[in-house]
DNA sequence: CACGACGAAA
DNA sequence: AGGAGTTCGTCGTG
């Protein structure tokens, strides 16, 4: 075998795959990668991805085969494919499609391999979801079994396609308008369309449930509001926030021929039911008291919806899941800009709402100039000289907060502002000490979760029209979809590994920009502390999404900070 | 009755 | 492994 250590890849027989970025065509190779694992660790220029049979479902439902993984593990492997890999692979992807959820005469039925099947019958877990184990390869199953079995059997090891159709709903009558409200024409994008032709497909039973992964900034909305139209039934959107309601109202009453009387808002003191509902995922598991039902569920039976949309399917909590399980024959949409959750229950997403139907890299919506172009930078600053002692005797807890608060970072957030003064900047961090401590020292204003909403306006206002260009921002910014956009984010702080919230901060940049289309992402990490750990796996995401973070250090002489090279 | 303040929950 | 934010519902006040 000729010489490959050029390659980018190496592949591991515990399905992880090493990619070294310094190679040649390791973007070519990360953009391959990316469609079939999740991004898990990244030291120095190797990052690792990780095959997961997930990951090889989901990748299967768009539609990518074996032969394209094993061709893609091939061409941009170094070595030769560890013992066992390919078949693994093979096998993995090969259980997608070997159980189909079907009906026949208002019998709820699982068909398929006859093989795996009269497996399966030994475990004793699926027994309480069948009726008649018809015959090897047909069971007929109990009504109310289609979320649970598939749940199940997908932590089983074995995804189930659905073929099992869906009620339509009450009908809804809803047009697109082709001029917005202030008379802008108004058309989706081709991805957008894209999107909803895949979840979609009139007279089939083919997808109908599942999950549109688009960038922060792409439209994720707009692709929602379009399945509404194309399925004209009353749907049912559930979101995150209070602000993210009213911006779907906003939008729908904006882009579409529905009127004030038919979108119904659901939480606070407004519960209207109408044929769009709006609410939150937190009204649905709100309880009075620890033992009292979540009466709010109820809302799932109240109309015929025909359609659910679940904005930000990556927060859903576990009650809604549950809720989810029983109503399978109603049509979902999961909207998100990252299928990646913190607390293992992608599974559960890939179940329930059901597989990936569309994504399109972050990268890709860049060069398309969909989003702005981001530069992503991490700026190492060491620990104060007076502060490492105290450090090193801190516990583990302690010693992150001191790491976060280092007050060395003062001193490089000031050039920061300076480098790209008159740009709208957002500095963003953890900690509310640390931030009243930046803001008075800047002299800029501090939005967090105590500002009332009335000041919050005004300071986004302010900051649209640039009478103030630097805005220090909290936690509040993780989920305020009514903050305006920025140019340049400075993170002084984040929390543990959330990718997610990189993500978000992230997307407040992504808007399209004036001129060259370009923004600046700034991190700021204590050197040699566990900081530095943290901020590598909240990088994850990015990485996933074939960002690169430029690393820069600055180092501390006796005088202080020393000039460091502009990014 | 409308509104804001406050505590509890997850 | 923790801090901040959000939301609901209740209670007190004008």
């Amino acid at each position: 075998m000729h010489d490959r250590h050029d390659f980018p890849l190496i592949v591991q027989s515990d399905l992880t795959v090493l990619l070294d970025e310094s190679k040649s065509c390791a973007q070519q190779a990360r953009e391959k990668l990316v469609l079939f694992t999740d991004a898990i660790k990244r030291a120095g220029s190797i990052h690792t991805y990780r095959m997961t049979a997930l990951t090889l479902w989901n990748a299967a439902a768009s539609g990518i085969s074996s032969d394209d993984i094993i061709g893609c593990l091939s061409e941009y492997g170094r070595y030769e494919l560890p013992f066992q890999t390919e078949s693994t692979v093979r096998k993995l992807i090969g259980r997608y499609g070997k159980l189909r959820l079907t009906t026949d005469a208002g019998k709820l039925l699982l068909q398929g391999d006859a093989g795996l099947m009269h497996e399966l019958q030994e475990n004793l877990s699926i027994h309480e979801y069948v009726n008649v184990f018809r015959q090897s390869s047909l069971w007929e199953l109990k009504e109310n079994a289609r979320g649970r079995l598939k749940q199940e059997l997908t932590r089983l090891g074995y995804p189930v396609i659905d073929l099992a159709g869906y009620h339509a709903g009450e009908e809804l009558s809803v047009r697109i308008k082709k001029y917005t409200s202030q008379n802008k024409p108004f058309a989706f994008r081709d991805y957008q369309e894209a999107a909803v032709n895949t979840f979609y497909k009139e007279g089939t039973v083919q997808g109908g449930s599942g999950v549109i992964v688009l960038p922060c900034g792409a439209g994720k909305t707009i692709v929602g509001i379009a399945a509404l139209a194309r399925l004209s039934r009353a749907t049912l959107i559930l979101t995150s926030n209070s602000t993210s309601v009213k911006q779907w109202k906003e939008e729908l009453l904006d882009k579409t021929t529905l009127t004030e009387a038919e979108v119904g808002q659901y939480g606070g003191t407004l519960k209207q039911v109408r044929p769009v509902t709006i609410a939150t995922y937190n009204i649905l598991t709100h309880r009075k008291s620890k033992e009292a039902d979540f009466s709010h569920m109820n809302l799932f039976s109240e109309r015929d919806w025909g359609l659910i949309i679940y904005d930000e399917v990556h927060l859903l909590p576990a009650p809604v899941f549950r809720m989810t399980a029983d109503i399978q024959a109603t049509r979902r949409l999961g909207l998100t800009a990252t299928l990646v959750r913190e607390d293992g229950c992608a599974e559960d997403v890939y179940s329930l709402i059901g597989p990936k139907q569309y994504d399109m890299q972050w990268k890709t919506a860049e060069n398309e100039s969909y989003i702005a172009a981001v530069s992503c930078t991490e700026i190492r600053v060491p620990m104060q000289k007076e502060r490492e002692a105290q450090y090193r005797g801190a516990n583990a807890r302690s010693k992150l907060r001191l790491a976060a608060e280092n007050p060395g970072k003062i001193p490089i957030v000031r050039q920061l502002l300076q480098e790209h003064a008159g740009k709208p900047t957002l500095i963003i961090g953890q900690y509310l000490d640390q931030l009243h401590e930046v803001a008075g020292l800047l002299k800029a204003p501090l939005l967090t979760g105590e500002v009332p909403q009335q000041e919050r306006q005004l300071l986004y206002d302010r900051f649209k029209t640039g009478s103030i260009s630097v805005l220090i921002v909290s936690k509040v910014a993780n989920f305020a979809v009514d903050l305006p956009d920025a140019a340049v984010a400075i993170q002084l702080s984040g929390s543990f590994g959330s990718r997610q919230e990189e993500a978000q901060r992230i997307g407040r940049l992504l808007r399209p920009k004036q001129g060259n289309n370009s923004a600046w992402f700034y991190t700021i990490v204590t050197d040699e502390t566990k900081e530095t750990e943290f901020a590598m796996k909240r990088q994850l995401f990015m990485l996933e999404q074939g960002y690169h973070y430029e690393r820069l250090r600055y180092p501390v002489e006796a005088n202080g900070v020393r000039e460091a090279a502009a990014p």
